[in-house]
DNA sequence: GGCCCTTTGTAACGTGGATTGACAAATTAC
DNA sequence: GTAATTTGTCAATCCACGTTACAAAGGGCC
């Protein structure tokens, strides 16, 4: 392994991160994000209220570096199987498109944040409130498709990761089909301008 | 799972450990343990020197510490290996020796441990200063055979650990056969013995 | 509306662990 | 033997975290 080994202080950064992150899954698997306090989110990772507020700067921003930790491993997903079709973009899109479909639906934590009746759930960090989420997710997926077809202009790029986001959680929060035909309805619609875009 | 999830202040003294473990580790791959400082392990973990000596009292005790940190592994695949022959004793000692041997003659780690020309090394550490270390190795190894024949009496378990113990140090610092002859020869040195203390 | 209770967000203060710098003693190099 | 390096220890300082307290902002209840 190429590990030049993470130093101390980093590490336990992380590490401190990464138990808020896990504390506040635990508790989501119980109660609703509206009634978890930050106490509760603190005490279960066995820290003080305080350094949760001094690591991310209130309940909200929390929420938001959450939902995006969370979605660090679906996009990791889609990297790969993105890579699996650099001869084919357009299968490309589709495979990722209903990978990330699939895991989505299948996520017990997914499902738990969807079911949001609008009483203070974490609904609008992906929609009314979602640009933070859009805008990294854009980022991630720019980055993935940029690394396999690096002679794609980067507007274009840009301009299709976008509406790929956009399209993606628009039918996570409400899906219209099943995850392969709607896959297929997006990568027919968004097929002809792949093709100009990122094929050799 | 059944993780009740690990407070941060003790997952971060853990991970400040097995930093400085690692970065030991690192350094031993390309230096002598006579060639290491206090100052190199501490830096290489992104630590000062103080911190080190205040989780590990002196660099005997750390080297005894990584030394042990290092078996550990090792007497997890014991562990595992006697366990898979609780129906027959003397197999089972053999299994696990002849394992233990093959293990730790294929480990890189262990080979550097023993490539000491006596300049300094960390040889004594197994061997003339070695008490600890077997005393941590017989403890660990009675633990398992306890567990996997309960009706043996506590002081035979003893006395056959520490025998092992010392043959199996004896035989990583100075082997005299391949590992499967001399699991033989041990097995069989020690299977009346064996075979009246743990046998059903 | 008005009241009470909880939670959020911030601030002040105390504390313990970590860093820094310095030092004598022991070891090694020359 | 001297110089240089390293070990082991100490004091001073710094910084992250914990504790307590408090104003402000809802939320529930009457």
């Amino acid at each position: 392994m190429a590990t030049p080994r993470t130093p101390y202080p980093q590490a336990a950064r992380e590490l401190l991160r990464e138990t808020l992150f896990g504390a506040a899954r635990d508790e989501l698997e119980r109660r609703a994000w509206s009634e978890i306090t930050m106490s509760d989110i603190a005490a279960a990772a066995g820290v003080s209220r305080q350094t949760l507020y001094k690591e991310f700067g209130s309940r909200k921003e929390f929420g938001l570096a959450f939902v995006i930790h969370e979605g660090e491993h679906f996009l990791d997903d889609v990297d790969a199987a993105v890579k699996q079709h650099i001869d084919d973009p357009r299968t490309a899109v589709n495979a990722a498109f209903e990978l990330f479909l699939r895991a989505a639906g299948e996520d017990s934590l997914i499902r738990i944040l969807l079911s949001d009746d609008g009483t203070g759930g974490m609904l609008p960090f992906v929609t009314t409130q979602g640009m933070p989420v859009v805008q990294w997710a854009t980022a991630r997926l720019a980055t993935t498709i940029g690394e396999a077809w690096p002679q794609a202009p980067e507007a274009d790029i840009q301009l299709l990761s976008e509406a790929l986001v956009r399209l993606a959680i628009s039918h996570i929060t409400a899906p219209s089909g099943s995850p392969d035909t709607t896959a297929s309805s997006v990568s027919a619609l968004l097929g002809p301008f792949v093709d100009g875009v990122l094929d050799s």
